[in-house]
RNA sequence: GCCGGAUUAGCUCAGCUGGUAGAGCAGCGGUUUUGUAAACCGAAGGUCACGGGUUCGAGUCCUGUAUCCGGCACCA
């Protein structure tokens, strides 16, 4: 006998054998006929798979958010058999659920082009029509790998070859299809709707390795109601408008041609609204203990062949020969540069922790299917810093770090994903001992900053382990902005020392860190937060003076001088055109404060304030609309320290996340 | 780098099965002096990404290259 808790915490007894149907049946015939899955002590299993044992019981239906992922997986076979049917010798090989649909890796030696998509599509209507009742198999394992490989289908028997020997072998049957899964599934085909699209196929290598064959991937997007997935393709619409490319040109902030791929041109108003970043970032670091300095942009190859970096990442430089022959480098980062300074003269323990930073311009040709946008470029400026300390002082260094980049990113109106922590690649650098001790710091300090790291295996740097800040764009791409890596082996490799209380000489320790990654990606994700409304002290034109006639021409320049004498950056608008259009464009514009100006507040010594968003106004003398707006326009950092208040920001940030 | 897709005026896009290019907005010239999200008129603007080919004829078909977009791989 089986005991099962429901929902509502009353108990009841079934028969060894029981299923979820059986169970669902004896409690009502509507329920067994909406039921799709059931949870037992929290995970999901077949509605006709006999319960493993009692426990915490539940019935779903297909509108239980824990059956959207087995919606999405159900649909991922479904285009799996309608590929097979249409495209007979096509492999299968792996097809999950993710988030907001799914994908399956097929080998075929034709890829799939976009016209087949609505075919596939159609064909997985018909076999959702069928049908077709899903069930599980037991099987035993060489046979399993036998029958995969005489139907040829070789990856899947690979599959099973590599899985361990206590997993049991199971495939779902799914009318005269069949797949070596996991599950749990729905009971039919009919259960998966037609919620669903197919929208993207791509390259894939099997196993994520791009040494092995590249496989056919399909992606789709699988809901359960018509509405979701009109609402999901509304959210991604929506989010492509912000896109950083998009608002980037509309705003006049950048361009990028190709002659410089990889490399941008920024713009005035773009360069402005780097320049606020950068002094803003360049004030919290000063505040924090840091010293900046710069270092010479290009170096000979001898100095990265010490650095090591010559070895592993030559075809990644941009190197230069001079007509003597010299071979040089572009700094492709600044570490070995800063070691250089450190070296210089003598350093005491006294000077530790000693924290140096530079926006250092650093080149690297990335690989050309890799550039995107401002995102990933070839030519960045990294908020680079390292802080040389002794081992004991790794913990709290890092901790310290933390916090200061999540105040920075806080006050960017920045919602941080997570961060993780990535630990030791296979080819690395250091004794195993070594690598648990420093992931070990990495964690503690992580949790000493009040943050849980999610635990990225084997994507550490070939030295040592790093945390990684990850915020998302608009269309919900993760990107890396902030990152802190612990280093032994550079300090090592170039030499660096100093002078320990006993008077011996001794090793510091390296901290690699960045806060906005680069500035270049920086401003990219903070343009999709935005959404290009940036709050007040971000956007690079904070106001524009429109005059409602040219008899208020002369009044306007007066109102623009004296509030760019209170600091702000303004801009006029003269033009002879209707006050609406004027209105108009710079709302489309996302200027976050319009002054109108007419022949009454020419008279009356006065401006009529209109913000990003309202269509309300706001008339002030014009000293007192200089004095509000300056207040306003004060960075966070500097707001806090002037008025002793929290950051100052009429404009709520427009969240990334909720275009995820 | 790999797989798919795209490339037409400054921008956003039309251009059916091959018959020598079209709109809206912006820009330019004029008229209009206007009170909070688009005043009116006019003229102009293109080696249809680049190279080769098929054809009497190519923006349209084939092919090569470049760049961009979506993924994959990479990211010191």
């Amino acid at each position: 006998m089986i005991d099962l808790i429901f929902p509502d915490g009353s108990q009841r007894q079934y028969e060894d054998g029981a299923t979820g149907r059986s169970v669902a049946a004896s409690i009502a015939k509507s329920l067994e006929k909406r039921a799709v899955l059931i949870k037992l002590d929290g995970k999901l299993y077949d509605l006709d798979r006999a319960l493993p044992s009692g426990g915490v019981f539940e019935i779903l239906t297909r509108d239980a958010p824990e059956a959207l992922d087995t919606i999405r997986h159900d649909a991922s076979h479904v285009m799996a058999e309608a590929v097979q049917e249409l495209f007979p010798g096509t492999q299968v090989t792996i097809g999950p659920a993710i988030e907001d649909g799914f994908y399956y890796d097929f080998a075929r030696d034709t890829p799939f082009s976009t016209d087949d998509l609505a075919t596939i599509e159609k064909r997985m209507k018909e076999i959702v029509d069928r049908d077709e009742p899903i069930t599980r198999e037991v099987w035993n394992r060489d046979e399993a790998i036998e029958h995969f490989k005489s139907i040829g289908e070789a990856y899947k028997a690979e599959i099973i070859s590599d899985l361990p020997e206590s997993e049991e072998i199971t495939v779902y049957r799914q009318g005269a299809w069949k797949d070596l899964c996991l599950g749990p599934h729905l009971p039919s085909t009919k259960h998966v709707g037609k919620a669903f699209k197919l929208t993207k196929v791509a390259g894939a290598y099997w196993r994520g390795d791009h040494r092995n064959a590249q496989l056919q991937r399909i992606y789709g997007t699988a809901w359960a109601s018509e509405a979701d997935l009109e609402a999901y393709l509304l959210r991604l619409e929506e989010a492509e408008k912000r896109d950083h490319r998009k608002i980037g040109r509309a705003m006049d902030l950048f361009h990028m041609q190709e002659e410089g791929r990889g490399m941008v041109f920024w713009h005035e108003k773009g360069l402005t609204l780097w320049r606020t970043v950068e002094a803003y970032v360049r004030r919290r670091l000063e505040a924090a203990g840091y010293q900046e300095v710069r270092t010479p942009q290009v170096l000979d190859r001898v100095f990265w062949e010490k650095s090591g970096h010559w070895e592993k990442y030559r075809p990644n430089m941009f190197v230069c020969e001079t007509e003597e022959g010299e071979e040089l480098s572009l700094k492709p980062m600044n570490c070995p540069g800063h070691v250089q300074i450190f070296k210089f003269g003598q350093k005491s323990y006294r000077d530790l922790p000693l924290r140096m930073a530079e926006f250092g311009a650093c080149h690297r040709y990335e690989p050309s299917g890799s550039l995107h946008g401002l995102m990933r470029v070839r030519a960045f400026t990294q908020d680079d810093a390292h802080i040389f300390c002794r081992e004991d002082q790794i913990e709290e260094e890092t901790a310290n770090f933390i916090e200061l980049a999540s105040s920075i990113h806080a006050d960017f109106g920045l919602t941080r994903d997570h961060i993780t922590l990535a630990t030791r690649p296979e080819v690395r650098a250091g004794s195993d001992e070594f690598w648990d001790k420093a992931e070990a710091q990495m964690l503690s300090a992580a949790r000493k900053a009040g943050v849980e790291p999610v635990i990225a295996e084997g994507d550490g740097a070939f030295y040592a382990p790093k945390l990684d800040f990850v915020l998302k764009d608009a269309i919900g791409r993760t990107w890396v902005c902030g990152t802190i890596q612990l280093d032994y082996v550079l300090p090592e490799r170039l030499d660096a020392e100093y002078v320990a209380e006993d008077g011996s000489k001794q090793r510091p320790v390296m901290l690699h860190r960045a806060i906005c990654g680069s500035l270049e990606r920086f401003i990219g994700v903070l343009i999709e937060n935005y959404a290009g409304a940036f709050p007040l002290w971000l956007a690079p034109t904070q106001v524009v003076v429109a005059t409602i006639t040219s008899d208020a021409n002369d009044y306007a320049l007066q109102v623009a001088q004296e509030l760019r004498a209170a600091g702000l950056r303004v801009e006029t608008d003269l033009r002879n055109e209707k006050i609406n259009y004027k209105i108009r464009e710079h709302s489309l514009g996302k200027t976050p404060v319009i002054a109108v100006v007419g022949r009454r507040e020419a008279e009356e010594g006065k401006v009529a304030l209109r913000r990003f968003g309202s269509d309300g106004q706001e008339i002030l003398s014009l000293a007192q609309a200089a004095k509000t707006l300056a207040l306003e326009a004060l960075a966070p950092d500097v707001a806090r320290s002037t008025t002793g208040a929290a950051s100052v920001s009429p404009r709520e940030p427009v969240g990334a996340r909720e275009a995820g």
